[in-house]
DNA sequence: TGGTGTTACTCTCTAACTTG
DNA sequence: CAAGTTAGAGAGTAACACCA
């Protein structure tokens, strides 16, 4: 974690100084029957005052998948998880903790995890194969809906292990449910720019079809995915969500027989290179009164050349209007 | 085989521009 | 005028080729 990112996380969670000494603190009796040890810590902050830290292993049965978190859980699965399995075993038990808050409105649950959704998957999977006693590492935290946010965020963007299509997903929710849907505001908040949460808002907006014209997710990148969403805002749309049918059905067929599927490179690049339709044939002119004020002559890459009919019988202003108007509905061919 | 340089790519930012 | 969008650029990094 940067220092940049540091500062940002003692933002969130109330102060922490990294180099902050911890002393340990007498474990206290079980409450619930969701923990299955605990051990508390005091930590100085910042600014000098001590705060409690908590670290339990829970029985992940009792935790819930915040919904508001950007993973997945359905879409998690060994081969995914694979790494985190192999390391947890190496490791004989979970090391780094997860986040979890408690929640009171569940006769099922008695935490919600907020950070660590891979590893609450591993750590389930470990005990239905073969590892019954490994348990779920947890540091309490006291936070709201958009303090979680934040904090999730921090972490995926950290561990990079969230794919960008499913960060703007969760992005454009966040928007609506904690900002009001007030970009300035949100960009603010995670202390990224405007114009990068503008980017990441476009993708979460690409529509099934494109989607499911790439071989997965992580596939998706942040850049591709906005340079389609761009696209998709032009003339070649239709187009674009014709060649993404076809790739779609393509993918299907080499799923079908076992083969291996395009890769995300290979669907944009096909994507991307879907052609502009050709422009309509009927002139362009703008008209005043039922007589031609002016016409599109030509049009290219760096120049556009005009033609003002009788300019002599006409005032600045309806010329100056005209050739506005034509210039704009050019640029739009 | 390991070190070094080059290239391509990704991530994020800035600043100019557009929109309501 | 504030908020949102966009193009382009810089920094960092991964992949690759080349050479001693």
């Amino acid at each position: 974690m940067s220092a940049k990112q540091g500062e940002y996380l003692r933002g969130i969670l109330g102060g922490a100084d990294e180099e902050d000494t911890a002393e340990p603190v007498p474990e206290r009796p079980r409450r619930t029957n969701a923990i299955l040890s605990r051990t508390n810590t005091i930590e100085r902050l910042a600014s000098g005052e001590l705060r409690q830290v908590t670290e339990m292993r829970l029985d992940p049965g009792r935790c819930r998948i915040w919904e508001g978190n950007a993973r997945r859980y359905e879409m998690l699965n060994e081969a995914a998880c694979s790494d985190l399995i192999e390391s947890i075993i190496a490791d004989g038990g979970q090391k780094i903790p997860a986040v979890v808050r408690r929640v009171q409105d569940d006769p099922d649950h008695e935490y919600e995890v907020i950070v660590g959704t891979r590893r609450h998957w591993t750590i389930s999977w470990l005990r239905k194969n073969s590892y019954p006693d490994m348990t779920f590492l947890v540091r309490l935290e006291t936070l709201d809906d958009e303090a979680a946010f934040r904090l999730a965020d921090l972490e995926n963007r950290a561990r990079k292990d969230v794919s960008d299509l499913e960060r703007a997903w969760n992005y454009k929710l966040a928007l609506t449910s904690y900002y009001g849907g007030r970009q300035k505001r949100m960009a603010e908040r995670l202390r990224i720019t405007q114009g990068w949460l503008s980017k990441m808002l476009s993708v979460a907006d690409l529509p099934t079809e494109i989607i499911e014209a790439f071989p997965n997710f992580d596939s998706i990148a942040l850049n591709v995915g906005y340079e389609i969403a761009s696209a998709l805002g032009t003339k070649r749309r239709e187009e674009i969500l014709r060649t993404a049918a076809e790739i779609r059905a393509e993918q299907n067929e080499l799923r079908n027989r076992g083969d291996v599927l395009l890769d995300g490179k290979k669907v944009a690049t096909r994507l991307l290179a879907t052609p502009t339709p050709k422009l309509r044939n009927e002139p362009l002119q703008i008209k005043k009164g039922g007589r031609t004020v002016t016409s599109l002559v030509s049009k290219t890459r760096g120049a556009i050349t005009i033609r003002v009919h009788n300019p002599a019988d006409l005032n600045d202003a309806d010329i100056g209007d005209a050739v506005a108007r034509l210039i704009k509905t050019a640029l739009k061919r």
